[in-house]
DNA sequence: TTACATCCTCTAGCTACTGTAGATTCAAGC
DNA sequence: GCTTGAATCTACAGTAGCTAGAGGATGTAA
């Protein structure tokens, strides 16, 4: 049996983030002792490695939240696993597309800033003047 | 002068958010009608444009609020804002290298996955066992 | 038994907004 | 001057995904 700290430890998570997670309903509420410490076994160890990892490659808590009922179901078709996948991976296409916008804009700014005052600055000269922009940028690049 | 609507509509800002940025200083506080409503003039209507502008690069507001004091000091060196977008550009390039990997992982998974139950995906196999992964991603890719 | 790390709950804070409720003001048309 | 309807006002709550801190209880090793 686990402390929340040690199974903190095993996944990389912050012991807030396990007892927030058993907040939202991400984690089952887990056995105790008789003063009351959270104790932890496999499954629960199973499991938010799984949510961890999911973090990692960037899916929502409540993709996760998905992936997880799916992972509970065996018998279930894979199909909606696979299509949230796929969401994932179009969003991460998506936001590098923004960002390689956004990079090729601050290079611009970057590069054509030579020093000397603030008042001769080409990069608060273009970030006051949209229109010297050469791509477009309309939404934020988060 | 500007109703705080026509200077929303101008630059693509909720009324909200002007408000918000009032609120936590960035923008400054207008002037009123007698009934209390804000007017703003061409000052704010920059200003406002500038922080759109930067944000839409992705540049905090707590950087904003510095390039706007670096603007609004026209004898400053340039330095300072020069090093606030290198480290904007450095941001940009460190968060596409995640999304680079992060793209990866998630198209072997979704290539992998030949549909089927879910006891079989590969896509949730994946996210069960870290160790089955190629790249390193050890933060989340935002 | 005592010391000390770890645990508990609860609350508030972070970024950058967005949404809502209920009241007031403005401008146009009659 | 009066009505109507859109726009504005303040204040507060909510979003995602945690993170930090206060103040107290528990577990364990010496």
């Amino acid at each position: 049996m686990l402390t929340i700290g040690n199974l903190a430890k095993k996944t990389g998570t912050k012991v807030q983030t396990i007892r927030y997670y058993e907040q939202i309903g991400l984690m089952p509420e887990p056995g105790r002792t008789e003063g009351g410490q959270r104790r932890y076994g496999d499954a629960e160890l199973d499991r938010l490695s799984f949510i961890r990892h999911s973090r990692q490659l960037g899916f929502s808590l409540d993709a996760i939240r998905e992936l997880l009922d799916l992972s509970d179901h065996p018998e279930k078709s894979c199909d909606e696993a696979d299509a949230i996948a796929r969401r994932q991976l179009r969003q991460v296409e998506q936001r590098m597309a923004r960002l390689k916008a956004l990079r090729t804009e601050l290079k611009r700014m970057v590069h054509e800033c030579s020093g000397g005052r603030t008042a001769d600055c080409r990069v608060l000269e273009v970030l006051r003047d949209h229109s010297e922009c050469l791509t477009e940028h309309d939404d934020i690049g988060t």
